[in-house]
DNA sequence: AGCCAATAATCAGCGATACAAACTATTAAT
DNA sequence: ATTAATAGTTTGTATCGCTGATTATTGGCT
C-alpha cells in the first residue's frame, strides 16, 4: 500500500506508446505531410489535390463519389477541392453520359504538366523523408503499408 | 462494385499514389484510428488521452508543456485534455515546487488501473490490425516508423 | 536589489476539416 | 407510376491547430 509501484504485469516501464502502432503511425503521417504541404504550396495545390490529379492521371473519368471511396476523402469535402481544381483548369467536369447526376472528371493539359512537376516534388520530399533508411527496409516498410491500406479500406464505409 | 477496375495488388508503374509513402502513411493512420477509436470510446477516453497516460506512467511529474512536445499535440488542446482526464480522476494536477508556473501531472490510482484495462485494448486492436503481417516484416515496419519518427520530432518545431 | 525577457498555463478567436443531415436531380427497381 | 437509391451540393456542427493576449512566475543581466 504504501509503494504505489503499481506495476502490473502487462505495463511494462518500457516506452509503451514508442511501441504502438496506432502513435507512430500518426505521428510519422504527421511529419511527412508537415514536408508535403510545403512542397506543393508553390503551386496552391495541397496533398488531397495532389492525390485527386494522380488518380485522375491512371484512370480518367471518374466521378467525385469514386474518387472519395478511393482516397478516403469524404464527398462533401471533394466538393471543394474539385471546385479549386477546376477554377485553376487542372480538371474539367463534364456530365456523364450514362449517369447524369455524376461528372465525369479528367485532366486538363495543364492538369497533366502541373501533375509532372508535382511528382517530382513528391518523389524528392519522399526520397528526403526515407534517406537513413535502408533499401531493404524501405522495400519492406512499403509492402507493409501497401498491405495495410488495400487489404482494409472498404471497411471503412461511409 | 463491379465498376471497380482496381487491380489489386500490381498498379501500373504510373500508379504513383500507391507508391506515395505520404499517401498510404495518412491511409493508414487514419484506418488504426478508425479502429482505436471505438476500443477506447467504451472507456470515455480517446487517442490522445491514452497517449497522455501511458506516457505519464513511465515518466511522472511532466508538465503539461513537456507532454505537448513529445506527443505533438499543441499546448491549448491540452489543456481540455487534462481538464478531462482530471475531472474523471484520472490524473492530477499539482504544482511543481521548483517552478510553480508548471503544474507537475501525475497518474491516479484509477487512472494507472484504466490504463492498464486501455492497454489491453490497445494491443487487441494492434494485433488485429496486423494479423496478416509477418512476425519479421512487423518487425521491421516498426523499427522503421520509430526511427523516422524520432528522428525527425526535434526537426518540427511546431 | 531591480528590470526585463522568457516561459507555463489559460482563454478567446480564426480557419481548416470531418461529419451528418437535408435537398435536387436523376436513375433504377418493381 | 411509384418508390428507393444515388451523385452532387449546401448547411450546420464539432474538433483541432494556430495565434495572440493575459497572468503568474522564473531567470538573466546589470
Amino acid at each position: 500500500m504504501t509503494s504505489d509501484q503499481n506495476t502490473p504485469e502487462n505495463l511494462s516501464k518500457d516506452e509503451l506508446l514508442a511501441d504502438s502502432v496506432g502513435f507512430l503511425l500518426g505521428k510519422a503521417a504527421q511529419l511527412i505531410t508537415d514536408l508535403h504541404v510545403p512542397a506543393f504550396a508553390k503551386f496552391k495545390v495541397e496533398p488531397k489535390q495532389y492525390g485527386i490529379l494522380s488518380l485522375l492521371n491512371v484512370r480518367a473519368n471518374l466521378s467525385q463519389i469514386e474518387i472519395s471511396r478511393e482516397l478516403m476523402i469524404d464527398r462533401s469535402t471533394m466538393v471543394f477541392l474539385v471546385d479549386d481544381l477546376e477554377r485553376m483548369n487542372l480538371v474539367i467536369r463534364s456530365r456523364d453520359v450514362r449517369d447524369r447526376r455524376a461528372y465525369s472528371l479528367a485532366l486538363t493539359r495543364k492538369g497533366k504538366n502541373l501533375l509532372q512537376k508535382l511528382t517530382v516534388e513528391l518523389t524528392r520530399t519522399e526520397d528526403e523523408f526515407l534517406k537513413d533508411i535502408t533499401l531493404k527496409e524501405t522495400d519492406t516498410f512499403k509492402k507493409v503499408l501497401r498491405q495495410l491500406v488495400l487489404q482494409r479500406k472498404e471497411n471503412t464505409g461511409k
